[in-house]
RNA sequence: GGGCGCUUAGCUCAGCGGUAGAGCGCCUCGUUUACACCGAGGAUGCCGGCGGUUCGAAUCCGUCAGCGCCCA
């Protein structure tokens, strides 16, 4: 017997143990059905799992699940990414708490810790995947940092760079202060900062008493300034183009420069140009030729190196021993330094408040410092060209749509990508210098020696090159990286391209532009044919969830609270296109009702004896309820299956709950009862076969967005050994003999009680009043129908009988119409005739209006003219029920007239 | 500044040319033995404003307003 009360906690772990064990996640390249292939977005080692992680891998697991149920050889990829500098902070962090520096222990010790945390704490995500459901291939897991994964990157590197397609450049790099390393343009967010607008005024070379003002909103950058940019056009400042201005506190002679860069709009007109410290600054050096000497240092402090030979004294402007005082000051305290010395010198015109977008480090939350440095830069426009074509072609398709719009901007419009990290838990990159600076590039040191004795002539010592490559670097590869490449092997035969990738939108540059980039220069296709785009999960409020915040929602302690099938359906059913998803506790203990409805249902069927039946044959059943019931589950499996094949959750969630509520609960258990409570015959025996044959198709049918609950039915209902639903197969719509009359008569029969049970209750009669249904005007088919269905009737609609009128019999009391015929209910002393009159007039008068709506259209010629002919002979039918339906009024009003 | 999305019942959202929908909430009634995480019934909408296209617009086009996001 099912318990009283769906408990979730009571059989989640079992059941994904069973499954785990069984094999019944591991894809089968041996086999020759179709593969159909997802590859896990791979969390970061060091994540916990969060309530985006829930939404997408139940997306994933749902299709997974679903195409595995349809016969193709599933494959679900599993695995994780090293997340090189999150890692190591985690790391570094520990080992502080030691009082253990990483540079005191060196690289190698330090990266025996982090495997070492690893191996301990890199598992929490992959075991809160399994609470979720999630059936992945475990046994296929892999991790980026995996020798296999490792030696694909080597090999891609070393392709690149043979291909010239990555290279070492010396340019302008986002800088991170706090990690001291260099990040990648996606990895900075601007944020809006209050701030000033400093006005400095510069002295013009050879003109005493003349002044240039420059508009800057780092006064500190100042000492590496050489030049100073005004508008071409600009008539304020012509005369000074071509001549030199001296650069306060330094002495250097900068030139005046004309350049399209400096708005006249903006500030004073005229900008300061430090090329070397910020990314527009350095544009305008290059077209200019200018000198770009760098003043901060990796940590942003001040450093006077490359401009220590430009410091002159000039009385009032300029003064070395001040520049020197600035040497390995914090680069805001040095801001603070240089405006007071300015002011001191009055050369600060004006300070306006100003606030404007600062970069900032995306994990180290800290200003980013632009920095010339050499780095390894990868080209990515180049490899960006076919990843494009791809989907202006429609080889790769995004869903929805309009995600295509964001790919391409940022792909036309893609910068060098810079991949080399000054961090030590990572990818170390295959380069190799020789003591004069000639850099080899080799799969391993072995090759890079060869390479060094056949350019130099001689055995040389080489150093290796200490940077790594950025984590995303390796997530471009998983694709094919984890299927076993640069090996062929028949894992990669079989399920490279893969199917559909799934992520929120966050990402597309990330990981799915370069993953498509990565795909196409080595495997030579697009690494998937669909990129599904869902939303992000939000509060309640649709805000943003965050730590910091405090409104993040644990997955976890949902699932624990309602099930993993409670969460996962509430995220299905809310999953809209697109759309960010509003969820907070209250949605998901609201979902959690469904899995108790079916539990119920589930138990009731027990309870008459219903079970699995496999000589049950859908095909040869007489009784209109049971082709009733199996023709409308025909409907819900091919709207399930349609929705699922647009990726349309909300819509699989919904017509699997509306099918299982409203239809199978509500009416056709209700419709059962009579049989089931009654004498053993064939009718009897076919409804509980259809009663099986339908519950076995529910549980299929929402297995993959419910896997525990439904495989715990089909378990304890013996539909099939345990943990087997996983592998049942998805179900298909059988011939049903009769449908479309059996349909009639059900569709009849429900608007006949509801028609009552409306009636009743606007007229406020007590359930426990039982009357006589009279069918005034019914065809003899009604009659016969009433009769057939007459315990459904008096039990639902709690009548005694169900019969015509007889000739002369007059009833008083409440009437409704159905169809054809009007239907008495003798309530006379019970209800209020007055009451009833006026709720027919009510009711006649919006069939009235009705019907002159549909009237007037019809009486518009264009409309009759123009229209569709069905949408006009619709309107014809609508016109004539509305006015027989006004007919039936009038006359129920006249039965019961005083 | 450029681009995208959204605005439909109290709330969250479907619908995207032919009779305005769902879930939750709300109100009324209910101990009919599957289910109160329930059942029956009910109320609630100038489908953001204004123009246009069309026989017909929540749906298509334009425009304005508000909200959100992305890129500079």
């Amino acid at each position: 017997m099912l318990e009283k009360n769906l408990l979730p906690a009571s059989f989640e772990q079992r059941l994904y143990e069973g499954w785990e064990a069984a094999g019944r996640f591991g894809a089968h390249p041996e086999s020759a059905a179709d593969p159909f292939t997802i590859m896990i977005p791979p969390p970061n080692v060091t994540g916990s799992l969060h309530i985006g992680h829930a939404l997408t891998f139940t997306i994933q697991d749902t299709l997974i699940r679903w195409r595995r149920m349809q016969g193709r050889d599933a494959l679900w990829q599993p695995g994780t990414d090293h997340a090189g500098i999150a890692t190591q902070m985690v790391v570094e962090r520990l080992l502080a708490g030691q009082g253990v520096q990483r540079r005191d222990i060196g690289r190698e010790k330090f990266l025996e810790h982090v495997w070492e945390w690893k191996g301990q704490s890199g598992g929490n995500i992959t075991r809160q995947l399994r609470r979720l459901g999630a059936s992945l291939d475990w046994r296929r897991e892999r991790f980026t940092m995996d020798a296999g994964l490792s030696e694909a990157v080597r090999e891609v590197f070393v392709t690149l760079h043979e291909q010239g397609l990555i290279y070492r450049d010396r340019r302008l790099v986002n800088w991170d202060p706090k990690f001291q390393t260099a990040i990648s343009d996606l990895e900075v967010e601007s944020r809006e900062m209050k701030g000033s607008l400093w006005h400095l005024r510069y002295p013009v070379e050879g003109e005493a008493g003349r002044f240039i003002v420059v508009a800057t909103t780092r006064p500190e950058t100042m000492l590496g300034d050489t030049a100073i940019a005004v508008h071409p056009e600009d008539e304020r400042f012509r005369d000074l183009v071509g001549k030199f201005a001296i650069l306060p506190l330094v002495g250097r002679r900068i030139p005046i420069v004309a350049d399209e860069y400096s708005d006249p709009e903006k500030g004073s007109g005229a900008v300061k140009i430090t090329p070397a410290h910020d990314f527009n600054d350095f544009a305008v050096g290059k077209r200019h030729g200018l000198a770009m000497p760098s003043v901060l240092d990796a940590y942003g402090a001040v450093m006077l190196e490359e401009i220590e030979g430009d410091l002159a004294a000039l009385e009032g402007v300029a003064d070395p021993a001040f520049v020197r005082s600035l040497s390995g000051q914090d680069r805001f305290e040095a801001r603070k330094a240089i405006v007071a010395e300015l002011e001191r010198l009055e050369l600060v015109e004006t300070i306006e408040p100003h606030s404007n977008a600062v970069p900032h480090g995306d994990r180290s939350g800290v200003p980013i410092e632009p920095r010339l440095t050499l780095q390894w830069y990868c080209d990515a426009a180049t490899l960006a060209k076919p990843a494009i074509e791809a989907v202006e072609t429609g080889k790769t398709e995004f869903v929805p749509k309009h995600f295509e719009n964001i790919f391409f901007s940022w792909m036309r419009d893609i910068q060098p990508w810079c991949i080399s990290r000054q961090l030590w838990w990572g990818h170390q990159i295959p380069a190799w210098y020789a003591p004069d600076g000639s850099c080899f590039v080799a799969r391993t040191e072995e090759e890079a020696l060869a390479q060094a004795r056949q350019k130099l002539g001689a055995d040389v010592a080489l150093t290796r090159d200490e940077d790594v490559l950025d984590t995303w670097f390796s997530s471009a590869l998983w694709p094919f990286s984890t299927l076993g490449w640069p090996n062929k092997t028949p894992e990669l035969d079989k399920y490279y391209p893969g199917d559909v990738l799934v992520t929120g939108w966050d990402i597309i540059f990330f990981w799915v532009a370069r993953m498509m980039m990565m795909g196409h220069h080595f495997m030579g296709a697009a690494p998937f044919k669909t990129v599904y785009i869902h939303g992000l999960v939000r509060d309640e409020k649709g805000q943003k969830m965050s730590k910091s915040k405090g409104n993040v929602i644990d997955p976890l302690e949902l699932v624990e609270s309602f099930g993993a099938d409670a969460l996962r359906f509430a995220i299905a059913s809310l999953a809209t296109p697109g759309r960010d998803v509003k969820l907070g506790r209250k949605r998901v203990e609201d979902f959690r009702s469904f899995g108790t409805k079916i539990w119920n249902a589930a138990r009731f069927c027990e309870m008459n004896g219903i079970g699995p039946d496999a000589s049950f044959d859908p095909s040869k059943v007489e009784t209109p309820l049971a082709r009733w019931i199996l023709d409308a589950s025909n409907a819900a499996i091919l709207e399930a299956t349609a929705a699922l094949e647009a990726y349309r959750m909300d819509d699989y969630a919904g017509a699997c709950y509306r099918f299982v509520w409203n239809s199978f609960c509500d009416w056709f258990l209700e419709f059962a009862k009579p049989a089931l409570n009654g004498p053993d015959t064939a009718e009897k025996a076919e409804v509980k076969g259809a009663a099986q044959y339908v519950l076995g198709t529910i549980l299929k049918l929402l297995h993959p967005v419910m896997p525990y609950l439904t495989e715990e039915l089909w378990d304890r209902f013996g539909y099939g050994p345990d943990c087997s639903l996983i592998g049942e197969s998805w179900p298909q719509p059988v011939a049903v003999p009769g449908a479309e009359a059996a349909r009639a008569e059900l569709d009849w029969l429900v608007s006949l009680i509801s028609a009552v049970r409306g009636v009743r209750s606007e007229m406020n009669v007590s359930p426990s009043v039982t009357v006589p249904l009279l069918a005034q005007g019914a065809t003899p088919e009604t009659l016969a129908r009433g009769a057939r269905w007459i315990d459904a009737i008096r039990r639902l609609g709690r009548a005694t009988e169900f019969r015509a009128p007889e000739a002369g019999e007059a009833v008083k009391g409440a009437q409704v119409t159905v169809g054809e015929a009007t239907i008495l209910l003798p309530l006379a002393g019970v209800i209020d005739l007055a009451a009833e009159r006026a709720r027919l007039m009510k009711e006649r008068d919006k069939a009235q209006a009705e019907g002159a709506k549909v009237a007037q259209k019809l009486g518009n010629a264009d409309f009759v003219a123009r229209a569709k002919p069905e949408v006009v002979e619709e309107n014809r039918e609508r016109l004539a029920a509305a006015e027989a339906e006004v007919a039936r009024l009038d006359a129920a009003m006249a039965r019961i007239a005083e």
